[in-house]
DNA sequence: GTGAATGCAAAACCTTTGCAACTGG
DNA sequence: CCAGTTGCAAAGGTTTTGCATTCAC
């Protein structure tokens, strides 16, 4: 437990956002300015390894990072690109929304919805 | 519709599994030796934007391209990384598992597991 | 003291792009 | 014809890696 690894996760913890590495690397510099992006990469490696964060990816884009260990999906907006979490229905588990193949084992489930987010459609009218 | 972009189309139609841009590369080269591996990129981001085949984009893995166009969710195994198509139960549908921010459009649902496949979990017994 | 983490730069990887040559309709 | 596509090589952006240095315990 390095001085650079609790800042990236007290970032993350702070953030309700889901900055990607690069955002989080510009933020932590501001506390400390010696920390490298490789160092950026390899704490939240280490943090998603050990459960304490998700990784978060979304088309193509780069990979994003949540500080929300509850069980919730996520919207993409296809105009601002941000991500915003989004609850799951009750009782509507996702282990019961598919016909997984016999004998397969699921492990993690992630549903993901794009369209556009609530602010940018009051902007577009 | 050049005879390039015929052939990456009916290579993704005759196949089950998911190949990723590469792997189409290599299948058409076969009937095909001059197709570039960016003529196959084109030509599979062309018929994305026509919505003749889906492009599926699991974790940070390479884009993966899928001739089913019925909704369903995919699998993805964590031992041999191939990727399964799985049916959605009928009566949840992925609209209804989400609780929508206000004032939010959705336009495109995934859902995507992870965990060990038939074919993997059998060969562990 | 020692094994692990850091920082830097360079590499790796997938994907896109610029551009000249070509081609399908 | 000629807009659009191809093929090639080179660039782009994200993430990883090698390695010497430093640090946490």
């Amino acid at each position: 437990m390095t001085p650079q690894r609790r800042l990236v996760y007290e970032e993350l913890m702070n953030s309700n956002d889901h900055p990607t590495a690069a955002e989080v690397f510009i933020r932590v510099k501001n506390s400390m300015d010696s920390i490298s992006l490789a160092t950026v990469y390899n704490c939240l490696d280490t943090l998603v390894g050990v459960g304490a964060i998700k990784q978060v990816n979304l088309d193509r884009e780069p990979s994003r990072y949540c500080g929300n260990l509850n069980p919730h999906a996520h919207f993409h907006c296809e105009s601002c690109a941000s991500v915003l979490d989004i609850e799951l229905q009750e009782g509507a588990e996702a282990s019961k929304s598919v016909k997984l193949p016999r004998g397969a084992k699921a492990e993690k489930f992630e549903i993901a919805v794009r369209g556009i987010c609530p602010k940018c459609a009051r902007q577009k009218k």
